[in-house]
DNA sequence: CGATAAACGAGACGGTACGTCTGGTCTTGTG
DNA sequence: CACAAGACCAGACGTACCGTCTCGTTTATCG
């Protein structure tokens, strides 16, 4: 057995984030984007490309995942509410950027693919959730968060806004925005 | 002048949901019905399509609007909290048939789709939320609902995680869900 | 109803014929003729070639047929004999060059699609015997051929020789050989 | 130094044979054959085919060759007339067969590779006419042919309405052909 | 008898064309 | 003069084979 060539899934990968513009505020959309280009670009045949990924999104997915995942980390050295702040802010300043157009995108294409959304599950909203959740686990051992809900309900307290305001672009990101987002979800979860 | 035909309007947004199987749970996405597909069905040329709407989105936009968008009302008659768990039910019911796929696919749509984003906010969008809006207001008055934030921000949070769910596919969308949504929100948003 | 545009068809036809290299000793074969080359030299959509003809070979044929049957006529001012060796030479000539090729080519498609061996017969096999066919009743009714065989039968026994070297490369087909084809074929079928 | 693997080519050729369902009525034709094909059936790398042979083709004709060559012989100890009826008469039924179908493929493919002609002419052109030639040289000698001709063009007179209607598919090969194309051969070779 | 070099199977790879599909435009004739 | 009918160009789709090219793995001489 010899078993695929990394060079080619390498250079298909790259070549995706490069189309889609990644990084810059130029590209293409996940739509536009064909896998032909992909393949030209990348200096690679389509049937490879279909051989291990058989569909756009996949590819995508997969190419986003591999480099773009920014660790949004949750802070242990700061106070329950500050490390939640923080952690908003972070958060929305990545979306605010070339990333939430992508994620956006991402999105909308498991609405028509549910491969799709499986991987969007698997590779970002679970990652991304379980910060949220640890910490929120973290206020609730320290008496400062109500233990009577699921930590996952009240960690969606903290992005539901924030992919409101992406996918119905309802306005910016911005870091006022964040602040207001951590300051309602800390009202709606405090205990009293 | 002529004059656009109303018959072949009628014909055409009855078709256009016809196929998407509004209603029925049968049914194709946005993204496989063809304008084609429309335009055979309606008895009615492709090119007389594009002459009035342009965009097979705006298509859909037109016909779910004109005929689907189902009133969620606020009650005047109900105490302000029970009135916006009322509410939050109705809106979650809805999502939770065939309608909740197609605004899903609205959404979808409107990720790569400026002029749909834009219907989308114009005949959705802002009419749920003021319905909303206008609930808080009311409870601003009574002096039930803390008033230092935008009404809109605070509408938002009810409406958040129910697209949430429905956009990422993140659990159904239960009676009980609606009820521990509104009980979040208020928690969020109540004086106190 | 608008029907076919005459303009691309004869583009297409056109088009074929050029990279075919008909008329110069150039061009390729129709194997290595590639329907997306066709198209993109008329300035088609492939679309366009699969409506209205289904087949390359098909193209082919009706491309060939259309311009290039050059008529190889049987003289009835000149003695029977002598028109059959004026008609074999013209046959002999018209194959040494580029036709043959191509005529080749079309024999060999015609072993793989019987749709084309079908078009092969009705546009060029028939209307080349029939002219011999006729010269061959006229020697009948001379009194010179023997009438006690099919007057198709007679008539391939000029064709064959010459088909068989065009096909097998046995050889060239020089004048030479056209006069040696038509003295044994008259050896064969004259009254003794 | 090592050799190659008689099985291996043993198997590569006769399930090239099988999938061309040569015996039977069944089967692909050379032109849908695939080397993949073959080399799967065989178990055997693609790889491995195209070091000893280069060419579908030169496969085909090869295992063709090597074990399908029916012998047509051609008799001694008959009178001259009726061994010459009796060879035409072998060569039509064996061309009547499947045999004949993967003959006239083989003559196709010989249109568009140079190769894979020169090996037709080598491995079954040649040998078949040599037994006509002998024939018609014995024919010479005894004083019944006319021996101002080439043999070689002689002894095409024989063949080359076999191979027309092979090719052409201008009617069935009977033995009532292969009786008449004796026929009208004798009467244009005879002595007069 | 153990080294060595060929031939091998497996199958990924870059290419190229296939025939299909849909989008959006344009043309013609009818009501 | 808006319409149906539908042909048209453009170009991506996903598939199929091509012929080349690694890879380890036999396997059969030869040192």
């Amino acid at each position: 057995m010899v078993g695929r060539s990394e060079e080619s899934r390498q250079a298909i990968l790259h070549s995706t984030l490069t189309l889609l513009g990644v990084g810059e505020s130029e590209g293409t959309t996940i739509q536009r984007l064909t896998v032909e280009a992909i393949a030209k670009h990348a200096g690679v045949s389509k049937a490879t490309i279909y051989r291990w990924w058989g569909t756009k999104a996949a590819v995508v997915i997969d190419a986003f995942a591999s480099e773009y995942v920014r660790h949004t980390p949750v802070r242990d050295d700061l106070p329950f509410e500050e490390a939640l702040r923080e952690h908003v802010l972070s958060v929305v300043r990545q979306y605010a950027g070339p990333d939430g157009r992508l994620v956006a995108q991402l999105v909308a294409e498991s609405q028509y693919d549910s491969a799709a959304l499986q991987e969007f599950h698997d590779r970002f909203w679970t990652a991304r959730r379980t910060a949220a959740i640890t910490l929120v686990r973290r206020g609730m051992d320290e008496g400062v968060v109500r233990s009577d809900v699921d930590a996952g309900m009240l960690a969606n307290l903290v992005y539901a806004p924030v992919y409101l305001r992406l996918l119905l672009h309802d306005g910016e990101l911005t870091d006022d925005f964040a602040a207001l987002v951590a300051e309602l979800a800390l009202a709606g979860i405090r205990v009293r």
